[in-house]
DNA sequence: TGACGGCCTTGATAATTGTCAAGGAGGTAA
DNA sequence: TTACCTCCTTGACAATTATCAAGGCCGTCA
């Protein structure tokens, strides 16, 4: 459907480099064009690319122990996939990458960001404060995943989508289907169907496809016994 | 009680250092020492020290939204502490680290590894690589603790724990309290009491002390429904 | 020595979340 | 059009985990 959807905005590891640095990439640089249900990489595959989204969509996951496929993230048009794995010992994609929609990406090879890095010491220094940070947010979710029940968990997710897309009002957009989003959240689209009808019928939100309102930021959190701050910007 | 014990042997980013890098940052580095219930650094302190424990324990742990203090890691002697956290923008501690006995620790200071890195692209693309790894056993703890259930995550623990001590046997030590270890799993102590009962009551497990003796790992996994290949070492 | 405090355990009970089954809505392809 | 198919929802029920309360054990400290 729509094919002009754009990935919330979020740091890349591409925002870290210089125009100049960046045109050596981008001359190293090749498009590549997928169908629907194809796969872009399979985990295991040796990750020498880093790819970014032009157009279409593309659906990370993998494999957990009980046969299930867990949604770790959607990406469209402006996302970066793997700019983590390609760094990683061994080499290999830890996930794979499945093609949803007609897409065309840029592929940049981990040898040409090698090289830049050997050559820009500096530049090697923010990338290691990057990856840091994503530490540290990921530190942040396992807390996040074990200290606080479903509900909390959502509304933290809309705190985290709602900061990240520009504002207009008290609104924000749900960026993925509710089975994807039960599924990032970990738990099934049957208790997330139950926590979005209570939290409506309480009058916490209102839904309208996949616009969500909330009248009141500060009771949506109290109502859930959450500090309020978690719905404050900060870039 | 044991002064003497030592953290599980980990990687850290000091093991990537040559011997003469490893020079440079001693000649800069200093020793400290902190009694019992001080405080090494608290959550939002300027992260300008990387620390390895000589002697003592130091836990670090985190306030949670609901009031609670959550464990995130003990380190004995050995451990390196806040490896990640001096290279994060913006650069704060983003934990308390509090002293459990007293501790002598070695500090190295953010500015002696940023030049090291500065001087030694290499070296910067070995940390690059390092933290990446990071960031991708992170991605494995989440999945772990959002699509397993409690008693698969202590199982899964037993198999981190003995594949990073020195084996003997079908044995290994827990090296924290129980109370530690439910914080650790995202459980409360009485569910992980119970579920230490139940393992024992089945004969999965016998407990002397903090000594955990399972008699044949294949039936333990299989009891819980999990692949035994967590029990494999992998260096 | 006794008093206190933390850790661990256990029981009873409640809250949370998952599982199974069923049906509606909407999209796609023959 | 019909025949699927997936997503979403709902209900009934079961499993998992938390909460509250109590007691035992084992340290430390006065």
């Amino acid at each position: 459907m729509s094919s002009t959807q754009t990935c919330p905005i979020e740091a890349s590891i591409l925002q870290l480099l210089s125009p100049s640095q960046r045109n050596i990439l981008e001359a190293q640089s090749h498009q590549i064009n997928l169908n629907s249900h194809e796969y872009l990489f399979e985990r295991g595959d040796t990750a020498d690319h880093i790819y970014q989204v032009n157009r279409g969509k593309v659906t990370l996951s993998r494999l957990m122990p009980n046969g299930e496929q867990k949604v770790f993230k959607v990406f469209l048009s402006g996302g970066v996939i793997a700019e983590m794995a390609v760094f990683m010992q061994p080499r290999e994609y830890p996930m794979s990458a499945h093609i949803d929609q007609e897409t065309t990406l840029t592929a940049y090879s981990y040898a040409s960001f090698k090289e830049l890095f050997i050559s820009n010491p500096e530049l090697s220094l923010q990338v290691i404060s990057f990856i840091s940070n994503r530490v540290g947010q990921l530190m942040n979710s396992l807390d996040m995943l074990t200290q606080v029940n479903a509900n909390q968990r959502l509304v933290m997710h809309f705190a985290d989508i709602y900061s990240k897309q520009k504002r207009c009002g008290n609104r924000f957009t749900l960026p993925n289907t509710k089975k994807v989003l039960a599924s990032q959240l970990g738990i099934t689209p049957e208790t997330l169907s139950r926590l979005f009808r209570k939290l409506k019928f309480n009058g916490l939100i209102t839904e309208s496809g996949a616009c969500i309102t909330v009248p009141d930021f500060t009771v949506l959190c109290r109502e859930v016994d959450l500090v309020p701050s978690i719905f404050q910007h900060n870039h």
